[in-house]
RNA sequence: GCUGUUGUAGCUCAGUGGUAGAGCACUUCCUUGGUAAGGAAGAGGUCGCGAGUUCAAUCCUCGCCAACAGCUCCA
């Protein structure tokens, strides 16, 4: 017998070799129709996984994140089954399930394209609705080699090399039998609605160096109202897309004829960034932070010390030659190397520690032409830097208060579902990074232990740290669920010693300070598209291009209109006035689209009281009040905006 | 950069092997209207760019450019 210890403490005794579907159906029956997957010793199964020993156990219901990976990864198993039949002589890549859904990659001797994925579909639920069982198959390692090597799978049988003896499964639905390790529903037919959402190139390992597979992605569900409801929720964050914002807010453009990824800010654009950067202008003069300015170009021996040029030389823009070609320039991709410069300006003393320069630096990187997107992703943008350079005793308190500054700025913004990410070397590949294992064991640990200490939680990747550094990224999600770095923090030993930077200390010898980097926005760019993400274009009071706009009844009224928009913009409320000639709820009709926060509609009443009759954006009309009131009024919530952040931080 | 899809008016899109259409926006006129689209008229296009096939190409073919989705990359 074994023991079955359950999440509320209970302990029930089972026979070993009792699957966890025999386990649900003891509980209640009709709780077994409803559940996916369980959870054994904090390991996922598959329902008809037998139980060998003394477990914890936990059943999971659609709406846990477990059930839905089980429930997907099934489901690419259900597509490659189809696949298998609709295209004899198909290899399978693999099939995972992700965030959202499952893919899997083949290799096909003919092309699928999205016009193929009906016919895919439809044969998918048809084999769903025979609800085949899916049966687990443990292998030796040699018999799984034999199984693929006959077949000629390249790439199941170069996966198979990299397992160990013993621990190799093959999962079997219908006519389809895979390489797995699990966990996987007990049968397909829970599987009731079907999407293929894409076909799309993927490389064989993620290697750009390997063949390109074909990656078909889909998504599945237990109801088809699941699906329908899903696929509303895409439509509507389609929506929120910046891209599409940016064009309907008249933010910024793209033109061909000035280039790819070179956005052009438009005036409510670049209203909205001035005031941004004025923000985190204020906000760094506080925290004792000094403005330099650097020129956009720089010599590309600049760059040969700094090491960027040996790293990214290829994929720059290329360099700027003098008209006798003497002098070769790059296009500045990053500000630190401009900023050692000013640090070498004159000796320092430890006393003059920690010195701080900060920048709207504008940048410029030849990023690959299919990696461009919207304003995430361009060719020149301009980053909130700053360098700090201190002595190390300082760099643990220095860093802790850059991560206040970010935590702040995404407070005040309202960015409460960050994901802190410490980025660090890749263990194996050395070969990516610059500097000694000494220097690079201090950044990482006075990355790990400053985060701690602020009590972020933190995700851990390797592989991801700057070729100079390790850094704390601060991620955030789009409107359709992709990740994008905005804040980051870097820690950097390198590039004051590639500078040759120093400081006199107490002691009167020279001594190296420690570099870190910082941009808590990331780049302006960036930021802006992801703030318009999250806002759906309703941007907080303080940050909003328009405040309010003025809606003369008739034109009869543009006058008082007139008066009343240049009283509240000597109050410093943003306000315009819509003259057109049309009726006013054409004018409102308008304005709420164009997400102003208020609009004041103004005729004769108002014109005698000297009063306006104010309409919030969303939520209608708010009755009237004198143009004093109104402005009072606006002004208290725009300080009661930024005093509510500053308080909760 | 790679794989695939797309490119028609400022925007959103329809359409055809015989050189083009809608709605919105724009201009003018009428209207002066009280809380999400008042009416009429007009103007606006080298159908992304370049070649090829054809009597004839916006439509078919190829190349390029750009956008979109994904991969790879991201100082």
């Amino acid at each position: 017998m074994i023991k079955i210890t359950f999440p509320d403490g209970s302990v029930r005794e089972y026979k070993k070799g009792t699957t966890a579907m025999q386990i649900a159906e003891s509980i209640s029956p009709r709780l077994a129709q409803e559940v996916l997957a369980a959870t054994v010793n904090d390991k996922v199964t598959g329902l008809q996984v037998p139980i060998e020993e003394d477990s914890t156990f936990k059943l999971h219901k659609w709406d846990d994140r477990e059930a839905k990976q089980t429930f997907w990864h099934t489901s690419s198993h259900l597509m490659a089954e189809a696949l298998q039949e609709l295209y004899p002589g198909i290899k399978f890549g693999i099939g995972p399930s992700i965030e959202s859904g499952f893919y899997y990659d083949v290799d096909s001797p003919e092309p699928i394209t999205e016009a193929d994925l009906e016919r895919i579909e439809k044969r998918m639920l048809e084999l769903a609705r025979t609800d085949e069982p899916v049966e687990c198959r443990s292998v030796t390692k040699r018999e799984a080699m034999d199984t693929y090597t006959t077949k000629g799978d390249q790439y199941k049988t170069e996966l198979i090399g990299d397992l160990e003896d013993g621990t190799i499964t093959f999962y079997t639905n219908g006519a389809f039998t895979d390489l797995c390790r699990g966990p996987h529903l007990p049968s397909t037919g829970a599987i009731k609605a079907i999407k293929l959402t894409s076909v799309a190139g993927a490389y064989w390992r993620g290697n750009e160096k390997n063949k390109m597979l074909t990656r078909i992605y889909g998504i599945t569900f237990p109801k088809k109202s699941m699906l329908d409801e899903y696929l509303v929720m895409l439509e509507e964050a389609k929506k929120r897309d910046h891209r599409k914002l940016g064009k309907e807010l008249e933010l910024f453009h793209f033109s061909q004829r000035v280039g790819q990824g070179l956005p052009l800010w438009l005036p409510k654009g670049a209203a909205l960034r001035e005031r941004l950067e004025g923000f985190l202008r204020s906000v760094q003069k506080e925290h004792g932070y000094q403005q330099v300015i650097t020129p956009h170009i720089g010599m590309k021996d600049l760059y040969v010390t700094s090491g960027h040029y040996a790293k990214y030389g290829k994929d720059s823009f290329q360099p700027i030659h003098t008209p006798d070609e003497g002098e070769e320039f790059l296009l500045k991709p990053m500000n630190c190397p401009h900023h050692c410069e000013i640090y070498r300006v004159k000796p320092r003393s430890y006393r003059d520690l920690p010195l701080r320069f900060a920048e709207f630096g504008t940048v410029y990187r030849y990023e690959q032409s299919g990696e461009l997107h919207g304003l995430t992703r361009v060719r020149g943008f301009t980053q909130d830097d700053a360098h700090l350079f201190c002595r190390p005793d300082q760099l643990k308190e220095e860093f802790k208060k850059v991560i206040d500054i970010v935590l702040y700025i995404f407070n005040v913004l309202k960015f409460n579902d960050y994901t802190a990410q410490v980025s660090l070397r890749d263990k194996v590949d050395r070969e990516k990074y610059i500097g000694t294992d000494e220097n690079w064991n201090k950044a990482e640990s006075a990355i790990i232990e400053a985060a701690a200490e602020k009590g972020l939680k933190t995700i851990v990747e390797y592989g991801e740290a700057a070729f100079y550094g390790p850094k704390l990224d601060f991620m955030v999600k789009d409107a359709l669920g992709r990740s994008w770095q905005l804040g980051t923090i870097q820690v950097d030993y390198n590039l004051p010693e590639r500078f040759d930077l120093t400081y006199k200390g107490d002691d009167d010898q020279l001594h190296r300070p420690v570099m870190i980097h910082r941009a808590p926005f990331g780049s302006l760019e960036r930021f802006v598209a992801v703030l318009l993400e999250h806002t759906a274009g309703k941007f907080p009071l303080w940050l909003a291009p328009d405040q309010a706009v003025v809606l003369p009844i008739s034109e009869k009224y543009n006058d008082y209109a007139e008066k009343v928009s240049k009283f509240l913009n000597n109050h410093d409320i943003r306000t315009q006035v819509d003259d057109l000639n049309e009726k006013i709820g054409r004018k409102i009709r308008d304005n709420e689209l164009k997400r102003i926060p208020f609009l004041l509609i103004v005729g004769e009443k108002e014109q005698e009281a000297g009063e306006i009759a104010l309409r919030v954006q969303g939520e209608g009309d708010k009755g009237s009040m004198t143009m004093a009131d109104f402005a009072a009024y606006v002004n208290k919530l725009v300080a009661e905006e930024l005093d509510a952040a500053r308080a909760v931080n």
